[in-house]
DNA sequence: CCAAAAGTGTTAGAGATACACCCATGG
DNA sequence: CCATGGGTGTATCTCTAACACTTTTGG
């Protein structure tokens, strides 16, 4: 039993965890085991512990659920209105996550709990105020796709172009041409094109890519906009 | 006393506010009254209490240690390394705030407490990772002025162009062309001439003009962008 | 030879940048 | 008449947007 003089609220912290699959943007969901909203999809999340930092509970919850350590994890706001948890006074610290579905694959379950992927586009019922993160998230990610090369953390080490743009074309929801896309990607001299090509395709194969995180990084420091 | 099965941080909002004092960018602080930290200056904040929103909460604040109750305000990040604060696990929730110090009169000491705005660029030692929240704040003030009309949060009602361009130059650090400037702000179309001129200038007078915020709320929907 | 996706350049227009002088006012 | 800041236009350049056909491969 804990006591303190004044009331505390819980904190908890909940993730939007993007990720490509078959081309579709998702999201991982949970179905809740316990009540309130037992047995509805809800964000993967919970209980920050005492001696952890919020990043680290994001962290730590993730990787219980999914299995993944290595993702991509960004705060992106904080949730409290007094009656979002019909329970007790819930303040949620909210993160946007994005896992990389090719090269890692996410046990869709975990001790006993069912998760799934579901279209951004179309999320079944939410517990508490989930679908409000949710907008707030797809919102966050539409907006830095565009001047962050946050679409490599979607992707496998090695992509073709056609394959960042679908990306970009799915997330921002509108069509890009082709050589004015391809221009700006190679333009920033951070995509780089390897002599292997696509197999087995009923088509002329792909060139493949991968992104230069260090020129990034370098490029980064000195105010440079990637801007699609 | 208040009893919980498993243990609760406490959480807090505290508020980097900024305002424009004789043409200098300033943030208000407040010294502490009480330990950690007795005698420090610290941003302005407070714990949240269990009926309000976190929003609420940092307006609450504010209206207790400025009196100022129309200001900008929006959420910052939330800081919770679980050693922030010598006494217990605190979890705060930062918003950034804009306050106009040319139509709203900011009482410099409420309720005993000793409070006073200081230079952005030099400010004294703070209590806690008040310094981090800081430089936060400073980093998304710099960003968003680019894209958002945050610029006339910190004017009077009515203003002259010289003083949106210094504005700028004194937030974002760098000198900007007069004429460009100029061609820019007055091709938003949000930036209206009024008949009127400064007064007893000791040079020729510059006319006042004023921000339709209508016309901005208008176009902001259909994805305007500001851009300076 | 057909279907399906990969790959490739040029042109026109819009927006950004660079730049220098005259004007009005008070002292 | 001098000091101080207010106010104005043009030329160049860069970036963006629009646009259609040829290539490669498997079936």
């Amino acid at each position: 039993m804990y006591q303190y003089e004044y009331p505390h609220p819980a904190v908890t912290v909940d993730s939007v965890v993007f990720g490509l699959d078959n081309e579709e943007l998702k999201i991982l969901l949970i179905r809740r085991k316990l009540e309130p909203f037992k047995g509805a999809w809800a964000l993967p999340g919970g209980f920050v512990q005492m001696d952890e930092s919020l990043d680290d509970a994001a962290k730590r919850e993730l990787m219980e659920e999914t299995g993944v350590e290595k993702l991509y994890l960004e705060q992106l706001a904080t949730f409290g209105k007094p009656d979002r948890d019909p329970r007790e006074r819930v303040i949620t610290v909210a993160y946007v996550a994005i896992v990389n579905l090719f090269d890692h694959t996410v046990k869709a379950d975990s001790d006993a709990e069912e998760a799934g992927w579901f279209p951004v586009e179309d999320p079944p019922e939410l517990a508490f105020d989930h679908i409000k993160i949710l907008a707030a998230a797809l919102n966050r990610l539409q907006g830095k796709i565009r001047y962050q090369p946050l679409v490599f953390e979607f992707l496998p080490e090695k992509f073709t172009l056609s394959q960042v743009q679908k990306l970009y074309e799915t997330v921002l929801c509108r069509p890009l041409d082709k050589r004015n896309f391809r221009k700006k990607i190679q333009g920033t001299g951070m995509v780089i094109p390897l002599d292997e090509y696509e197999m087995d395709v009923s088509h002329r194969a792909a060139r493949f890519y991968y992104f230069d995180r260090k020129a990034w990084e370098e490029k980064s420091g000195e105010g440079f906009h990637f801007s699609i």
